[in-house]
Parts: structure tokens; C-alpha cells; sequence
DNA sequence: CGAGAAGTTGACGGCGCTCAATGTGGGTGG
DNA sequence: CCACCCACATTGAGCGCCGTCAACTTCTCG
């Protein structure tokens, strides 16, 4: 297909104008002038490594990130050397937000495969979003959309069972990828049964444990990293009453 | 001493520029000027008594608060009705800003005392911030340390027994007040066993239990809601090590 | 002063953690 | 191309922490 393209097409600065996940990302509802406006931020898009880091605790904010191609892991160390998962970010999420705080990163994040990113200087983005009402107002957005989410995994935390939990993780990357236009019902984790624990509150045992569990259940297909969901509206009901004991 | 004042001060219209929580709250870092233009924002105070909602999930957002005198907390609910706390917020501490997202309020908002905020109308909040390049970038210190603190959270709920998440309860709380001029050592807790334990994943019990623990090892005295910490340190080691197993 | 809410403590059981053995698949080098 | 290797995944056995239930005490407030 590529034949029917202008060569110099190829060669197109790196600019949300031309992006896949354009509706998903930073430049949501912003019209097409503003949207070039933006595109001046990004310089240059980056690759990761499958394994490697993007930035890690103690960086100095340089820029937000936004997940173009590929997923990764964000993850804090405790004291003694324990790894918390906050959280797994495919395309169209945004990375680093929680270093704005404190204007340095606050957890590692790790390419879970060979992946691209967009860095969105920070200076130069709020710089640019006093002029962009609508970009800083997606911004504002964003940043509590992060909160949001984290408050669910609180709550999940807090008041669900390890299959509860599962469900919930399989649910969301389900939901997530769809909106992406991917399968809902079938797509691969990139993440290993141990990041998944680390990021639900479980051991990864327990993760194996609940995949059989869910398995027995006829609900959902998992072999190895693929996951087929056979019954979604199971899944969703073992949410419905998510609770430690009934009445 | 009120009367070394003039009597109208007693009339001023409420003000950032004179409240004591100033330095603490969302014009950290702000020169006079551009104080003053913010105070042009906060209409007038509310007062909301004990035990009732300053909002619930589902109003549309109006205004952020910042609180001014006494103490929140923020929940929300699970499908079947279970409470989840997710925060508790003293003077200086920013109310609504999972509403951001979606523009309506994300969780409840309870007083734990007779209390009073401020009300920021923030369809005005972000105009002003148009204007005012340093606002602006409070507010988005304000929303990334939200989230930094959530991540917190998440470790505590995944990596810490319940002796440890109550350790870092009240350690957490002993600091906050403490930046407010409260003593770091005695204080009072405004909320029941029951939301110290939804905060922290667990159960009142366990909170009566762990708070058992904690006086037995001579750390603190708590007697009620009265709190005397007695080794800050000691606190401190439970926490330097925080893991499920030694090794 | 009385009643209901909040807090404390004990007994007991279950969910998920620990430890360990075994299975499996992807990547590498001979 | 195959064999090997190592990381990852699975499954079982046993146990400990914390949840549940219950009885009792203390506190709060009208």
C-alpha cells in the first residue's frame, strides 16, 4: 500500500497529525489548527527496548510520555527492594505524570516489549497549553483520570478476593484494547504472572491459581500469554457483587 | 488581642491572602499580585457540619475545596454498598479533584468535625490560570502529587501486614500535622476504627488489634482517639523494612 | 442517666502466602 | 536443525495472618 503514498511521505516529522491513537491521546478534542500547535512539541519519537527503562526513580522531568507503539510496566521499589506495579500503559496512555509533583520521576517505567514513545517536553507543553485553553484543559484531564483509576485499584485492593481481582485486570485490558480497536476477547499479556500479581496485591502463584480457577469456570482460555475470553458476561458478574461475604 | 485589630477585619471577605493555611494550599508559591487575583475566585467559605456531605459521587463538579478548618474524608462506593475510603484530608489539603475527569465528583466527601473550605469555582480556576503561568503549574503539582501519594497507597496495600499499614497511618498523619504547627507526637483521630480500616485494606478489628501490637512494643499510647506517640523511631524501623517475609 | 454507637478482645476458620517440585516454551549456540 | 538451557508457569502441601463472629466494655450525647 505504501506505493500509493508520496515518498517524502516517509519521512514526515514525528507529529500527532499523522498518529494512530490521535483520538486517544494528549490532543483529544482539539481541532486541527491546535493540533498542529501540539505537533511542534514533539520532536522526535524514541524506541524502548523490550526490557530496558524509559526513565526511572530520581530522573529529572524532562518529559511526559505518550505510548505510541509497544506497552510498559511502571513500578515502584520499596525500601527493601520490593517492586510495586502501579501500572501497565498501551498506546495512547500517557507516562510520567506523577513526576509533575515533584519534577522528577517517582517510579520506573519499563518497556514490556520493543515499543515507541512521543516525549512531550514539559516545559514547552505548559508553556504552550497557556496559549492551547483546550490543551491545558486536557491536561487537567488527565491528571485526574490517573486518580480516578487508582482509586478503583484501592478499592480493589481493598475489597476484592484474588479471583475478583483477576477478573477486574482482565476486564480492563479487555475494555482497553477494544477502544484501540483491537479484539476484546483475544489478545495476548505482555506482562509476566509475577508483574501482574505485583500490580493486583497477589503472589504470582496466586495469579496462576485464579487463571485456573476462572479456567474451571468456563470464563476465560489462558495459555501461557494468550487469553481467550469465553463468557464476558460471567466475568463482569463475578465483578457485579464484588465483596468478601454475601449479605 | 482581636482588639489591636481594626474592627473591619473582622468583615473581610474570605481571602487566601489571610488565611493560615496560606503557604500550605493552592497558592503555594504565588507572589502577593497574583494572590490576590486568586482570592477574586473564593466567593465566600462554607461551613459543613459533622457528619455530613460537602458532595457525593455523581454531583456535577462546581468547585474544588480546600479545606480550611477541620477534616474530610473521601470514599466510595462498591456495587454492593461496601465503603472504600480512599483519603482523609486536613487544612491546606485540595477536595474534588477526581471530578476533573469527568466533570462530577467520583466519591463522597464527609466531615469527620465541624469543618470549613473554601469553594474554587473551577471553570474560573482555569481561566485565571490561563493568565497566571504559576497557578497553573500548582495545580498540576497538585494533581501529580495526588497521584504520587496514591501510588503510596497501592504499595502499602500490596507489600505491608497490618501492623506496618498502621504504622504508616499514623506516621503519615503525625507529618502532615506537624507541617500545620500541631505537635507531631499528640493528636486526636477524627475518624472510627472502622474508616482507618477501609482506608487501609483491612478491618476494624485488625485496626484494634494492630494499635494493641503497636502499645505493646511501647511505640504509642493510643487510648480512644487520643494519640501519644511514644518512639517515633521505633515507628519508623517498623516501616524501614516493610516486607512480608525477611530475606 | 440511659441508650446506642464505637471500641476491645477472644476463638476459630479460610484465603492466600511460602516453599518446593515439576512442567513448558522461547531463545541460543553448537 | 536440534538439543540444551533458563526463565517462566503450574500445581500441591502446609501454615499463618487476618477476617468473621460474638461477647463484652467504654464512650458519646441527648
Amino acid at each position: 500500500m505504501s506505493e500509493v503514498l508520496p515518498f517524502h511521505a516517509q519521512h514526515l516529522k514525528a507529529a500527532c497529525s499523522n498518529c494512530s491513537v490521535l483520538e486517544l491521546c494528549l490532543p483529544i478534542g482539539l481541532n486541527g489548527a491546535e493540533v498542529e500547535r501540539l505537533d511542534t512539541l514533539i520532536v522526535q519519537r524514541v524506541k524502548v527496548k523490550k526490557g530496558t527503562a524509559l526513565y526511572r526513580t530520581g530522573d529529572p522531568l524532562r518529559s511526559l510520555y505518550a505510548v505510541r507503539i509497544g506497552s510498559f510496566k511502571t513500578s515502584m521499589l520499596s525500601v527493601d527492594g520490593r517492586e510495586q506495579v502501579t501500572g501497565f500503559h498501551i498506546p495512547g496512555e500517557m507516562l510520567g505524570l506523577d513526576a509533575i509533583s515533584a519534577d522528577e520521576h517517582a517510579c520506573n517505567a519499563f518497556a514490556l516489549e520493543d515499543s515507541e514513545v512521543c516525549p512531550i517536553h514539559f516545559a514547552h507543553l505548559e508553556k504552550l497549553a497557556q496559549n492551547l485553553p483546550s490543551l491545558q484543559h486536557n491536561l487537567n484531564r488527565l491528571l485526574s483520570r490517573e486518580i480516578v483509576r487508582d482509586h478503583s485499584m484501592l478499592m480493589l485492593m481493598g475489597n476484592m478476593n484474588s479471583d475478583e481481582r483477576l477478573a477486574a485486570f482482565l476486564l480492563n485490558l479487555s475494555q482497553r484494547l477494544s477502544i484501540r480497536g483491537y479484539s476484546s476477547k483475544d489478545f495476548v499479556l505482555k506482562m509476566r504472572r509475577e508483574e501482574i500479581g505485583s500490580y493486583l496485591g497477589l503472589r504470582l502463584e496466586t495469579i496462576c491459581r485464579g487463571i485456573a480457577h476462572l479456567r474451571d469456570q468456563g470464563l476465560v482460555e489462558i495459555s501461557g500469554r494468550n487469553v481467550r475470553i469465553q463468557n464476558m458476561d460471567g466475568l463482569k458478574q463475578l465483578l457485579a457483587g464484588c465483596h468478601r461475604s454475601p449479605r
